[in-house]
DNA sequence: TCGTCATATCGCGAATCGTCAATATGAGAA
DNA sequence: TTCTCATATTGACGATTCGCGATATGACGA
């Protein structure tokens, strides 16, 4: 018995949400710091598995509020990070299981 | 003495143009059909390793031609497929080289 | 030189994106 | 309940994209 997936199967309306999601610097770049939560400045090594806070991936972008938060909701919806609300914060990490299967897809188009 | 490149590196602006002509399923699709220049009815098997004109691209993704051409400008400004003229006929291909370079390059996205 | 064919470029309207400020929601604290 | 903080949603508006038809370019044949 095995678990995962042997053949990750994405449909066209996933793949597009992931390629328009990627299709942004700054979106990537959030999806790059996210490898690393220590790297953002507030951020406590008890939430390291949990993932970072909105507010402290915005300070880090420099964008508004508002944009960071539908950036975030557009990586999620693309199944590249995973949100968890705890309390009045709601952490975001990537989805590296997901993001991995999705690697091995793209082969199939690259 | 090796060829190649041990660690691929793309400027932002570039991995921009990728991810952008990535973003369309009409993009996406010619770029995998390419992979097999002859599963287009009109190809020629000596042309194989040249690529395929425009027209019988144009035929096969049922778009128009300004937007066909477009498209593969799109994709070779990318740098996921190149150009060749010859007589009235330009020619596509993939560059397989770069895109090599380039999944490589997405682990660190990824 | 003309006419024709293959391709590229231009110009367009409709749709979507990038980013923000303003506002709404929802959870703790008082 | 009421206030405040963290986040999400909405509305706005210029910029960009989508795909098209029309037109320009460029190569060949007559």
């Amino acid at each position: 018995m095995r678990m995962g997936y042997d053949h990750a199967v994405f449909s066209e309306e996933q793949l597009l949400s992931v390629f328009r999601a990627l299709s942004n610097p700054a979106r990537r770049q959030m999806l790059v710091w996210l490898k690393d939560p220590m790297s953002f400045p507030d951020q406590k090594a008890e939430d390291v598995e949990i993932g970072v806070c909105v507010t402290d991936i915005q300070r880090r972008m420099g964008l508004g509020q508002s944009t960071t938060s539908q950036y975030l909701t557009m990586l999620r919806q693309a199944g590249l990070v995973v949100a968890t609300r705890r309390g009045k914060w709601t952490y975001y990490r990537r989805d590296e299981a997901n993001i991995a299967r999705l690697l091995e897809t793209l082969r199939d188009v690259f």
